[in-house]
DNA sequence: ACTACTTTCGCAACTGAGTTGCAATAAAGA
DNA sequence: TCTTTATTGCAACTCAGTTGCGAAAGTAGT
């Protein structure tokens, strides 16, 4: 389904990803717009523009959620396959522009694959 | 540090990863020897014997926490690194005989990576 | 075996991310 | 403007994972 009406809530949480090219942890996002709505709705929300295509989503090495803006992906699937990367200094999360290879595995189906590294971004390497 | 102390509990959740070579979700550990140990303990445990290089974890697709015997690891760092898959349909983790190459990205330090496929397992397939 | 020391365990209470049900509200089309 | 239906807020809930502390059990020394 995604998104079927342009709400004040929904073109807010677009605006937060506008501004920016990093991913966003649903956290983040929750605490970020707590004046505006509720935390309820956030999720909600999210879910609905993953759904969609517009964003997607991705597990932290912590085992939070990540969403993101979507270049390539479309709401059957998404070919926009690509590394994340989150730094284990600063905690921010972003999508990287790399292609990776799926490695075939004998006797499974692979329907997706999500590879996530772990070090430190270059704001925190220049300090 | 990881475990100093033989004792009945870690002899018990080792014997569990010495009947599988599957990956084992903490959620399935702590109900499975519910009723040998209380699941703090269960977590400090396990918390320990990764510190100690006999298991390593990884992030599962809906963010919880897997464990699984490691080959080549060791305390300083997991050398073994290799994909996990876990399967859609029937929720079970394994740990993959593939190797895998991590992309160097510029201006980023690569500490460590996880690659998570997910899809259907032989089992799931064969009915 | 006994003692002393230190790690480990159980318990109970807590934290925090994510979910659910339902009544109230607000888009969008007629 | 009216009607329909998607969306929102709220409050309560679920459940993985954590914490503090007193009790229990390894381990080393004698």
């Amino acid at each position: 389904m995604g998104v079927a009406r342009k709400t004040k809530s929904v073109s807010e949480l677009l605006d937060v990803f506008g501004q920016t090219d990093n991913a966003l942890s649903v956290v983040e996002l929750v605490s970020k717009l707590d004046q505006h709505m509720n935390k309820t709705t956030v999720y909600r929300i999210l879910d609905r523009l993953e759904d969609g295509g517009q964003l997607h989503s991705f597990i932290g090495k912590d085992g939070l959620k990540w969403y993101a803006k979507c270049q390539k992906c479309s709401s059957s699937h998404h070919t926009d396959l690509h590394p994340h990367f989150q730094c284990r200094d600063c905690g921010k999360s972003e999508c990287l522009n790399v292609d990776i290879s799926i490695p075939s595995v004998a006797n499974h189906r692979i329907d997706s694959a999500e590879l996530l590294l772990v070090g430190s971004c270059q704001d925190c390497l220049n300090q």
